[in-house]
Parts: structure tokens; C-alpha cells; sequence
DNA sequence: AATCACATTTTATAGTTGCAAAATGCAATT
DNA sequence: AATTGCATTTTGCAACTATAAAATGTGATT
């Protein structure tokens, strides 16, 4: 009947925060310095707070506030009891992907239609299109309804896509304004010592196509240039969908986590050049190997 | 109560419509014809032109149809009586960006409040949001509310935003996708033509700042690489915003007419990676001389 | 055969209301 | 002084209705 709650999302979120954190048993957590980095106020706060004392994660001390409750590495065996499903609206729009990608749809939709084979209220269809159309592949049509755009479907686009990827970074790089930062090196180096070390086998295909989105978005972060760092972010939230459809070539991770390193490696000992032309061929590397099943 | 009719908008894209494609007294406008180039229905061709019929400017002969009514020249002078005005979202949408670049607003928005200040229906209201979200320079919060990012407002921003068009529509023409479009080249030639002659003094910003970007996405969609195009016209859209609150500086016109003619001749001299260099330069160019109010 | 004109169906927006969630103010506690 | 915990206010999502516009099917006209 009202909204959806954000407390689920929120306790995730704290999860998260207090594993980049490194926090240990016993830190404290504040309601209003969570809240301000999350940018919402304390009351989701609180009540995610609650849900995850439920779990054992936190302890709350009357007046006091609340507490880690237990280590770090005890958080993902509680934590994956909850088996992580999709929150509402992220399902649906998995769905409209899938059926997209599987040519269920003609091009041209209603929202009435789209509302009937979802069983979503209008509300929160419309939001779920809006981020579509955010993401580029559907527009509104000027009259009633909407369309789906080529962009998802064909060979040509994928691969245009790559060039783009590979261009941005590589030219991002070679800005005047380019400037290595160092805790976030430190973590993506971290990060890619995980994947090394069991990660190939045990992440998911999620967590594996995360880590590498998020390695080249540091990157790119570094250029501090807003606008490549913005255009990157767009086009792999595209990519992430076409990537759910192909299967991980898992054998080809070692050689791009090293890949990464190394170019850590070149930016670090100042060779910048080297490092641009190295990332350029890493990327149009990876556009060879894989092949989309549509 | 219901919608906003499309018809308005189609009266006048049918006019342009009519224009473009050189069309003279008396020539039949089939409203299939019309519906499928607009993407919409017979519905709101039919009432734009009746409305059309009202202002003299096509015949309605029964069970035969519509028929352009005068030539081309006569259509200008009907058409002004009727005094543009923007329609009614894009008032809003001019009115928030503007009372965002004049500092009306804090940082963080609810829609109530934005719905008092500007009296619109939420769903309107929404709209216009979205739209703001997609050029980049407003997003929602998680919990409620909106908050705009600094994008328009800092001096960095902008001249990040000149060396994100330098880079991508250089690397664009440097593809080997790249192709000159004939047809392309010819009516931008046109424009510029008549930019220089007399366009200088007489076009409104508007229509300078249009012509303008159209020669630049044109060039960019020639590198075939829809990414690129979608890149440039983003951004593109929102540097619409602030150039409204720049004046022009009339007199730096004709170099820049003169230099984009020149692009299109070393093009079409296959001395590309000339042209390449000389675009960059271009738009670098540009971003030094014009200075924001704000 | 193409196209229009009209009648009918379908669609989406404006405008409600109810209510749970989010935001916030402030006294109580440490 | 910082922070909680509760009470109060504000917000925005969901559900519904009415209605004008858009879409569409079909016979009539050229």
C-alpha cells in the first residue's frame, strides 16, 4: 500500500561499509554518521539497525546506540542465510531485460501491456522504464507508449561499445589532470589479490564483473574529469546486461587480473604512455574473446 | 484533466516537415504518410491538421484529404502570428534551471516543495525531474527528495566538459568507421552558408547554438559509432543550459563558420587526421574566449 | 488500391485519498 | 557534548476514478 522500505537495501549497505571499513567486534556505530553517508536521515537507520540485530550482526545498548556484534569474517556466514534476492523493482527489470534480450517483446510496447504481464502498478513500472530509459534502450514514444532501441541486440553495437570503453580510458588517462590515487590503487590491488587467491572459482559472476567494473571506474575516477568518468559508468551499466547473458571464460581471469596489475604497476613508476597504450589493447582484448549468445 | 495534446507539437512539425522536403502549393499530405514519420497514430495528424486547415495553411478536399495550401515563403509569415511559446513543460524545465544557476534552490529538494513553488501535478512535476536526472545535474536521493549535483554551476566543470567534446569527437573521426556523409556535408555547408550570410546578425542564440551543435553531431555520427553520438549530444543538451546564460559573442561567428567549413575540406580531401587536430584545437578554442556569467 | 472519415476501443494523465516510511525536533541518557 | 529514542511532522508511493487524447478497425469514397 505505501512504499517500499529502504531498511533491507540500508542493512546491506551497512554491511558493506563496515567490511570497507575494516571495522572489528565492538566498534560503534553512530545512527547520524551512517545516515549522512548514506544520505538519508536516521530513521532507515534505525530500523535497518534493528533487522540486523535480529541477525546477531549488531548489539544494541539502551541509550548507547549500537554495536558490531561479531568479526568480520563471521558476517558472510550469517549473511548468506538471507540468500540475497533481487529487491522489487531490480526483479523486474531483470525480467524486462531477459525478455528483451529474448525477443519477447516487439519493439513497440504500452505501458498498460507492460503493466498487465508484470503485474506492477503503473508507479513503479514507470520508474523501472525511466531507469531503462536512462540506460538508453527504450525511449517514450511521443504518443502513447514506448519503444525498445537496437542497441542491446546486435554484434555491431557490442562491439562499438568496446572501442568507446577502450578509447574513453586510454584517452582519460593521458589527461593533463591524471592523478594516480593512491588508497584507491592500494584497495583495487587488494581487491585483485582476492580474485587471485580462490576468487576465480568461488565469486560470482556478479562479484567478478563488479570487481572489474569497479577497477576501471577508479581509474577513470583519477582522470578528474567528471564527464569520462560519468560516460563509463553509463556504458557499463548497459554492459552489465549483455554480460548476465554470456558465460564467464573463467581460465582468461588470471591473465586479466594481471593485466590490471601491471598496469597499477606502469602508472605507479610513472609510465603513463605505456600504461594508456597498455589499457587500450587490455580492453579491445577482452571484446575478441568473449561472444555474446544473441 | 487528461493530457496535453500532441497536436500543437505536430502542427509544427509538420510545418517543418514540409519544409525540409521542399514541398510546393497543392501537394497531397497522406496521414499515414505523416503518422509513421512522426511515430504516432493518424489520431493527432489529423487534429493538427484541421487546426492547420483553421490557419490557411492546407486545403481540406473531402474523402481526399489534406493539400499544402501555399509555398513555402507564405508559410513563415503565417506561422509567426501564432508566437512560439514554449510548451508548458519546457517552461518549467527553463524556469527550475534557471532558478538553480541563480542559487534559489539548497542542494537537496522535495518534490512537495518543488510542486508548491512551481504549481504543477506531481506527474508533470516528475517528468520534468526525470529529464533533469537524465542530462546529469539532479538525482534521486534514497530515501526522499532530490538533490542537485554541482555540475552546472563550477568553472571546472566547464572547462571539463570542453576537453570531454575535444577528446571524444577528435578520437571519433579518427575511427575507421569513419565516413563522410554526402548529404551530411552538403546541408551543413548550407547552414554555414547562411550563417555567414546575414545569419550572424539576425539568428536568435538559440538558433546559432542549434546549428552549431548540428554540425558537430553530424560530424560525430559519421564515425559510425553510435556511442560517440550519444556521448556528444548528452552532453551537448546540458551545455545548452549554461550557453542560454552566456551572451554570444557575435563577432567571433565568422572565424568559427570559417573553421568549420574548413573541417569539412580537409575531410573531403582525405587529409583526416589533420581535420582530427584542427577539431580539437577548434574546440578548445571556443572554451577559452566565452566566459560564464556565474 | 489507396486513402479518408467516422465509430469504437485503448491508453495515459490529472486529480483524488490513505497510509506507511522518512525526516526531524527535542528531552533523556551517558 | 554526543548520541539515542521517542513523538510529531512531512513526504511520497499505491490505488482508484474520470476523462481527453491516441490508437485502431471498418465501411465509404476516390
Amino acid at each position: 500500500m505505501a512504499r517500499n522500505s529502504l531498511s533491507p537495501r540500508i542493512s546491506t549497505d551497512i554491511i558493506e561499509f563496515v567490511k570497507s571499513n575494516a571495522m572489528r567486534k565492538g566498534d560503534h556505530l553512530p545512527l547520524q554518521m551512517l545516515a549522512d553517508n548514506f544520505r538519508v536521515s536516521r530513521a532507515p537507520i534505525m530500523s535497518a539497525l534493528r533487522k540486523l540485530e535480529q541477525r546477531g550482526i549488531v548489539r544494541a545498548e539502551p541509550n548507547r546506540g549500537y554495536f558490531l556484534a561479531v568479526n568480520l569474517e563471521a558476517i558472510d556466514a550469517l549473511q548468506s542465510e538471507t540468500g540475497e534476492a533481487a529487491d522489487g523493482d531490480d526483479a523486474i527489470y531483470l525480467r524486462i531485460a531477459d525478455d528483451r534480450l529474448s525477443g519477447k517483446f516487439a519493439e513497440r510496447v504500452s505501458e498498460n501491456e507492460l503493466m498487465r504481464v508484470y503485474a506492477v502498478p503503473r508507479t513503479r513500472l514507470l520508474k523501472i522504464l525511466h531507469r531503462i530509459a536512462d540506460e538508453g534502450w527504450i525511449e517514450r514514444l511521443p504518443g502513447n507508449g514506448w519503444s525498445f532501441k537496437q542497441t542491446l541486440m546486435s554484434r555491431k553495437s557490442y562491439e562499438a561499445g568496446y572501442i568507446f570503453r577502450a578509447v574513453i580510458e586510454q584517452q582519460a588517462m593521458l589527461l593533463p589532470t591524471f592523478q594516480p590515487d593512491a588508497d584507491g590503487f592500494r584497495k583495487a590491488r587488494e581487491t585483485q589479490n582476492d580474485l587471485g587467491n580462490g576468487g576465480y572459482e568461488h565469486w560470482s559472476r556478479a562479484e567478478i564483473f563488479k570487481a572489474n567494473n569497479d577497477f576501471h571506474e577508479m581509474l577513470v575516477a583519477c582522470s578528474g574529469n567528471e564527464f569520462f568518468l560519468d560516460a563509463i559508468k553509463r556504458i557499463n551499466r548497459l554492459r552489465r546486461l549483455l554480460e548476465y547473458q554470456i558465460t564467464i571464460d573463467r581460465s582468461r581471469l588470471p591473465k586479466q587480473t594481471a593485466e590490471h596489475l601491471h598496469i597499477l604497476d606502469l602508472l605507479e613508476s610513472d609510465r603513463r604512455s605505456e600504461a594508456a597504450a597498455f589499457l587500450y589493447t587490455h580492453i579491445m582484448g577482452a571484446s575478441r574473446i568473449k561472444t555474446p549468445k544473441v
